[in-house]
RNA sequence: GGUCCCAUCGUCUAGUGGUUUAGGACGUCGGCCUCUCACGCCGGUAACACGGGUUCGAAUCCCGUUGGGAUCACCA
């Protein structure tokens, strides 16, 4: 059986996309399911749309997905004597031939085409002429006329084309550049990538391509070409349908295996199973079930999985994706037990890592000011009493586990005669500012004795100062 | 407009001729739990686009219609 070898080829010209990222993730994992190979190469013949930013952009993105690559990157823009070369067996076995024709004219003639009959084409003027190489003369592939072109998809099986459809494009620029078909097809001959997972935008392009593997007298890759992404308003995916750039969920509190769990999930499926780890995924991937239909991008879902991918990390692991988010916060967390307990304290009742961040903070920050529905609704006179009592009992307590705790309050409730939700709720603010927070006694255990007492004796002088 | 692709709840999907009163998940609605918010649990809502065939039998096969998408560059 021979070793599968897949690639992904971004072009630099913006930051690594959700689709993008899906396509990547597609091509990475059959690659690690099959034992094989996966290669990077960055697309970047266009020197006018391509950028060293976008290309560090993409991967950082690749590299928090944690998608990584075995071969590359290549650059496409280092390769340029090796398409020439191509181009030139193509040009002496007669596949192709040099074209004079000018911008001007094509464009008049792509006008009047899509004006009358919708059928727009190459007329072939220069096909026959036999012209050599010219200032500005570009190089156009010599297409068949008739009989058909057949893509064998491993998704989509098999699509007809009619040559007589095709025309000769373009395989070298003015400027001696190659075009994109002519680059594919020489890098994915050159690199031995015999398995192409892209994007359905590209099957229009296959058949082009399958010529070219064919005139070259090369094998033609497995093409399978996977579903578009599609936004709210069921159209391609773009900038106007919201955050689409992989950095963006990361900066959104998403931990990047919940992004490519819900990814994955976008047209593929494994019976009813919704929840992937990356070590599942790799185990479980496979093309047959890629679906035929292109899906909604819903942030609904994508936002309930990391919820629950939050909650299957382990508190250590999530440790380390939380602290950047608490720096952003001014606290300088480190990892360790106490980070581990304030994060079991939140991650059942965290969607992000963002949202975690936030209800984390008042476990390092003392001068907080308390928000003003929890002064308003639990800082009346007619607490007082109870939170001073309840100080002095806490004072006598040594351990401050939350069972013995519960104990603490059990009597206390006995000796008070007090509802524990009248008790609860005055102590969350105090020790918290907020009206909302983890459970009190883990509010307290995590917090600890001393803490506990300076932010009670903190909100009896905030009450009687009122 | 030409070419190509697609079609199961609002969304992602399971389903590959009978085991289906079409299953799961997200969302949504109601309830339980409860110290707040969550989590969790229980329950409800909601789909085979339409029309013809084929067949004893069709969400599943064929054809057409409609609808949606992609693509038509000296971009990739």
């Amino acid at each position: 059986m021979k070793k599968i070898v897949t690639r992904f080829p971004p072009s630099p010209s913006g930051y690594l996309h959700v689709g993008g990222a899906r396509t990547a993730l597609f091509n990475w994992l059959y690659a690690r399911r099959m034992k094989g190979t996966f290669v990077l190469r960055i697309e970047d013949t266009d020197v006018r749309r391509s950028t060293t930013a976008s290309v560090d952009a993409i991967f950082e993105a690749l590299e928090w997905l944690g998608i990584d690559w075995d071969e590359g990157p290549f650059y496409q823009s280092k390769r340029f004597d090796i398409y020439k070369e191509y181009i030139q067996k193509l040009l002496d076995s007669g596949h192709a031939y040099y074209c004079t024709c000018s911008p001007e004219q094509l464009e008049v003639m792509r006008k009047t085409a899509m004006a009358t009959d919708g059928k727009v084409k190459y007329d072939g003027t220069c096909r026959e002429k036999g012209l050599g190489k010219t200032e500005n003369a570009v190089v156009r592939f010599k297409a068949p006329l008739t009989g058909t072109t057949v893509l064998h998809d491993v998704i989509k099986k098999n699509i007809v084309f009619q040559n007589s459809e095709l025309d000769d494009f373009i395989i070298q620029r003015s400027d001696g550049t190659p075009t994109y078909n002519l680059a594919v097809v020489v890098d994915d001959i050159t690199m031995g990538i015999n398995t192409v997972i892209r994007g359905d935008d590209h099957v229009s392009n296959t058949p082009k391509q399958i010529l070219l593997y064919k005139a070259l007298g090369s094998p033609v890759p497995d093409f399978g070409h996977v579903p578009m992404v599609l936004g709210k308003d069921r159209s391609r995916l773009s900038k106007r349908h919201g955050a689409m750039s992989v950095t963006a969920y990361r900066d959104m509190g998403y931990l990047p295996d919940a992004v490519l769990n819900y990814l994955v999930r976008l047209g593929w499926s494994f019976g009813d199973q919704e929840f992937f780890t990356k070590a599942e995924l790799i185990e479980k991937f496979n093309l047959e079930n890629i679906g035929r239909s292109a899906g909604v991008f819903d942030k609904d879902k994508l936002l309930a999985l990391n919820a629950d991918h939050i909650k299957a990390t382990p508190p250590d692991q999530l440790a380390k994706h939380l602290i950047p988010f608490l720096k952003e916060r001014g606290v300088n967390a480190e990892e360790g037990e106490f980070l581990e307990s304030v994060i079991k304290t939140l991650n059942k009742r965290s969607k992000t890592l963002l949202e975690m961040a936030e209800g984390a903070i008042f476990y390092y920050v003392d001068d907080f000011s308390y928000e003003e529905k929890a002064a308003k609704l639990f800082f009346k006179p007619g607490v007082l009493d109870m939170l001073k009592l309840l100080t002095e009992q806490l004072e006598q307590t040594e351990d401050f586990s939350e069972k013995n705790l519960e104990t603490v309050f059990e009597s206390f409730i006995e000796t008070t005669g007090l509802k524990f939700g009248k008790i609860a709720q005055p102590l969350r603010s105090a020790l918290t500012g907020k009206t909302v927070s983890p459970g009190i006694f883990e509010v307290l255990e995590v917090l600890g004795k001393d803490r506990t007492i300076s932010r009670l004796n903190k909100a009896v002088q905030f009450i009687m100062s009122k």
